[in-house]
Order: structure tokens, then sequence, then C-alpha cells
DNA sequence: TATTACATTATTGTCGACAATATAACAGAA
DNA sequence: TTCTGTTATATTGTCGACAATAATGTAATA
């Protein structure tokens, strides 16, 4: 039900800001290209001007790099960079769960509940559902729960696009899907018992499972490509 | 010895940058005020161009926030904000820690103890020294160690400003100095011990001290001001 | 041939002006 | 007076052009 949705884009180099965000998460604008901002100017029919905001947010959320005089470049897919993507990561959504199952009212658990209920159906129909919006709808639920609007925009527009980059470069279609949703299952019940410690120690091993999928994952591609 | 240096500025863009975030930080920019790009402009002596993307940038780092058409302000102090902003610091540096633990080169560890008993020696002429730069150092020292990228750029270019912005703000020349330096001792110990554990919840509840110290300093002056 | 110095080209950084939007001031009606 | 609608003003968003810097290519020299 509650698919997460950006606030809509109003000025000119939101949408340039979104689009370009996007194309770099997909991969259209491949990881470690070097950015010419007329180039993009004229693709996406702006000005020189609003393409470099653009620039300036991606780099705000180290999608891209930048060099003074030089210019910017996506960044590089890497081992390395992903494992301290998630170690990061695992930080953060630990303290999301733990401040969750301090700060979350009656209700949001019994909407996590249900949340979990529903993806507990609509997995066995094999839809590929629940892989993609219905792992990010529950952390994007735990994280709200947290009610540190602080730890909200470090996750929501920082971390997470990064992760989802690999996820898609990566061709994530995982068989951790049954796994994930048990994992999900102990947290919530941490959650609901207030079991703050527990929680964030749940939903840090959730993660760093996850963490070594991708990692596996990653190797196995690795005939030796880290494009420049 | 080692007290940090940013990079030097070599665009007019960063040295306005860097001006600004300081004015912030040192309350000369205060608090909650809302910012005039022409004004900032002509004050800087550069164009609205260097000053939108000095702002940028400073939003980036979560120390002034921006309504589309509307205009930039300098975020607020608040108790709920302090409080969201430790509680990310708290999680992140735990983490720095629990790295530094498994990552830092015997070296590395050395450099950290030499750095302790050289706190240790100058606290005693009571020089307030230690209490700022000291007290940076020994937390860049950690995350250096962490070898975590990501890590560190989202302590050094994002959190610890915003920190420091409520330490200068709040005029804290604490009385924690003695107590604080015997918990970096315990930290380092439990580093050079590889314990990563106990590293991690030794540095995690040196931050939760320091977030009530903060805390309870912000109630006292609480005569009721929050600027707008 | 390899290398250095210089000139050329391309790209980024900075600027001032105009367009679009929001805020303020004002006038009129209930 | 108070509220509403309208006009005026100020501020932000966008643009194209110029300046400054880096990357490239070329010629001259060892």
């Amino acid at each position: 039900m509650p698919t997460i949705a950006d606030k809509p884009p109003v000025t000119s180099s939101d949408k340039t800001f979104l689009e370009m965000r996007r194309a770099i998460v997909e991969g259209r604008i491949p990881a470690g290209q070097k950015l010419s901002e007329t180039d993009l100017a004229d693709h996406y029919g702006v000005s020189r001007a609003v393409v470099r905001e653009a620039i300036g947010r991606l780099e705000g959320i180290r999608l891209i790099e930048r060099t003074p005089n030089v210019g910017a470049r996506v960044v590089a897919l890497s081992a390395d960079a992903l494992s301290e993507l998630y170690e990061v990561r695992e930080s953060l959504e630990g303290m999301a769960a733990r401040l969750a199952a301090l700060n979350m009212t009656a209700e949001e658990v019994n909407d996590l509940n249900r949340l979990l209920e529903h993806h507990e159906k609509t997995i066995g129909g094999s839809e590929t559902y629940y892989q993609e919006d219905g792992d990010v709808d529950f952390h994007y639920c735990i994280l709200q729960g947290s009610k540190n609007r602080h730890l909200i925009e470090l996750l929501m527009n920082g971390i997470y696009h990064a992760t989802r980059m690999y996820r898609v470069q990566l061709g994530m279609a995982g068989p951790r899907v049954g796994t994930a949703l048990r994992e999900h299952r102990h947290i919530v019940q941490a959650i609901a018992n207030r079991d703050a410690e527990l929680a964030e120690m749940l939903m840090r091993r959730h993660i760093a499972y996850t963490k070594q999928e991708l990692e596996a994952k990653l190797r196995s591609m690795n005939h030796g490509d880290t494009r420049r």
C-alpha cells in the first residue's frame, strides 16, 4: 500500500537532479564515467547552471565525486566501497531499529505487523513485488518509527540510493527473499516487545547478511571489470 | 601535534563556503536566520552564483535548510535537534571505534597512545588546549583508524561541524575534561586489545555522556529563546 | 626517439541580466 | 475593523556570455 513517494519536484534543478540520480542508480550513466556539464545541459534541455546545481546535490549524496577545475564523475562500483557503505548502513539502521522500539506508537507497530502479513501472503505467489518495494517499505517504516529526522534524512536521501545502485547494477533478484522475511519478522517482534537492544542487534545482523550476499555476487561477477 | 587541516580552498566558492560555515558554527550568522543571497553576495564580495553554490553545499551538510522559491535559513538550535544529532553520532562513532579496533595498524595504535599521554601531561597545566583540539584530535585519530572513507566523510564534513556549532554557541568549556580523558583511555585500551565489541560500546557511552552534558547545559540556558 | 616548451583547444568557474515566484503593501467590501 | 482580492516589490530560479584553468596537440631541441 504505502510505496514511498518523493515530494514532487518543483524547480527545474529538482527534475534534473532526480532524473540524473535515477540514471546513475540504474546504470544508464555508467559508474565511473566523467560528466560533461555542457553535454548534460543540452541532453536535459536546460542551462548549465541547473546542471551544476544538480551535480552539486548529487555530490552531496555521494553519488558523484568532483575535483575543482577538472570535473565530476560518477562514483565507481568496488568491493571496498560496497563494504564501507554497508558498514555505515548497518550502524545507522541498527540505531533506527533501536529508536523505533522506543518511540513507535502502538498504531505504528500495528501497521508494521500488517505490512509483514501482507508480505507473507504475496510472497507465496512468487511475485517479485516483495523483493524490491516490500523490502524498501519495511525499512522505511522502521526508519520513520525512529522519529529521528536527521537519521531519516541521512538514509533516505543518501545511503539508500547508493545501496540501490549496487542492487540494481548487480542485477539483484536474490534468493534471500524467504530468509529475509523471517528476519523481518523477528525484528518486528523485538520492536513490539520494546526490546531496543535486541531490535538493534537483529537489524544489524540482517544488514550484515545482505552485505555478504552482495559481496558474493560482486565477486562472482568480477571478471575483472571496474570501468574507468 | 596533528591539528587537523582542511585542504586549502582553491575556488572562490570554496572560500565562501568555508567562511560561511565558520560564521554559522560560531554563531556570527545566528541560528534560524534567513539568508539573503544578494546580501551575502556583496558581503563576501562575490557573485550570487558562488553564494548559491556555497549555500547548496551548506545544505548538504545540514547546516542550513532550503525551501524552493522561498530561500535558505540556518538550522535552529533545539533540544530535539541536538538529541537527534547525537544519536546519529553515537551510532557512527561507535562503528568507527569498532572498525578502528579491527583495522588500525600497530603504529597507529602507538600514535594514539602517545596522543593520550600528551593530553595527560598538558591537562595538569589547566590549559584549555585539551578541551577543544585535544578532543577533536582523539576522535579524528580513531576515525581515521576505521579506514572507512564513507564514515570519515560523513563525520568530518557533516556531523562534526553541527556538533561544534552546539558546543561553541552553548559556550562549552565544560567540567567533563577529566572524566572524558579517563573514558578516552579505556577506549584506547580496548582498541589496543583488538576488542571491537568493547571499543564500540565504550565509545557509544562516551558520546552518550557528552550528549547528556550538552542537554543539561541547553536546558539551563533555556530562558525560553529559540530565535526565529 | 624522447622530451621539453609553447600554443591551441576544451572545460569549468564566475558574472550580470532577465524570468518566475513568493512576500508585502494596499484598496475596497462586508 | 477585518477580511479578501489586487497590485507592487523583493527574492529566488534560470539563462547566456566571458574569464580562468586544465587538457591536448605541436614544434623544437637534445
